[in-house]
DNA sequence: AAAATAAAAGACTTATTTCTCTTTTATTTT
DNA sequence: AAAATAAAAGAGAAATAAGTCTTTTATTTT
């Protein structure tokens, strides 16, 4: 549905909006968070970061965290932002021209899927994640025992 | 969504599908009746024959088509049988743990579109594409003077 | 039987995505 | 001011996906 890097993305982002009191967040403690590639997920963020969709500070006590508006940002934002908008309105079979007078085969079925797509990810808002860290309601990365055993 | 070669394989199994009567449709009609790539059609067409999901008979006048049951076939097996079942019981997020007691903070919303997605494409069936062609209500491929615009 | 046709098979290339490494820049603490 | 910290920047490697090419095998027509 999403690309790695999109899956990264939304991952950091929750997890950055889970911080007690916008508090800012270091690279390695997203890693550490979320389980992923340290130079990756800098990069990544860098690339929302020029967006506007994170705010970040470098130096001692720098990182990323996320202000009033980017906390109403929606995780609809972020994937448009990294994967573009053609999981929104692009066709299920790929044709570059797929409308109403020119449909796919599954174009009325797949439109209406794909707009509930949509409209969960407009929902979802970052600053709703806040504050559930640590409450074991939901988790950003796999049970730590599984990954020992994956990664050896 | 789909990876291109799945959405090359629906599209593939679709116009053969649509052939009168289960005419045999060689390569080259696929190629020129959904706009794909020859070799790369042909391989893909290659593992869904392995798995059963179309039928083939080398020679002239030869060329692939669906028997019976291949003809009750859903658009869901086919991506099953292209893509795996990642989209279908994945999680969004790609945590390779994901679960109702170890939910991703999207888990359950997500949950409702990707079976929103599946029973879709389990209600089509390859069958109800019989006969559809050339009364010019779907489509399997971009309009003619756009493609050429674009290759050029 | 020979020629023609069309899929099967497999090696290979290209493009894209994913991920890594090194250096630079900004900020803070000592 | 110097040292330490942390993101920014950019080049590049590795892995996967997408697409190509050539040869082989099966079937049919002549």
């Amino acid at each position: 549905m999403f690309s790695k890097t999109c899956e990264y993305a939304i991952r950091a982002m929750i997890f950055i909006a889970q911080q007690p009191d916008s508090k800012k967040t270091s690279i390695k403690e997203i890693v550490n968070g979320i389980d992923c590639p340290v130079h990756f997920i800098a990069k990544i963020l860098q690339g929302l970061g020029k967006k506007g969709l994170v705010q970040s500070l470098k130096g001692p006590n720098g990182g990323f965290f996320l202000d009033k508006k980017s906390l109403r940002c929606s995780l609809a934002n972020i994937v448009r932002a990294v994967d573009g908008d053609k999981l929104f309105s692009g066709c299920g079979l790929g044709l570059k021209e797929c409308s109403e007078t020119h449909p796919c085969p599954i174009h009325h079925q797949f439109k209406k899927v794909r707009n509930d797509v949509l409209v969960m990810l407009n929902k979802a808002k970052l600053g709703e994640f806040a504050g559930q860290l640590g409450k074991n309601q939901t988790y950003l990365k796999g049970v730590d025992f599984l990954f020992i055993k994956d990664k050896k």
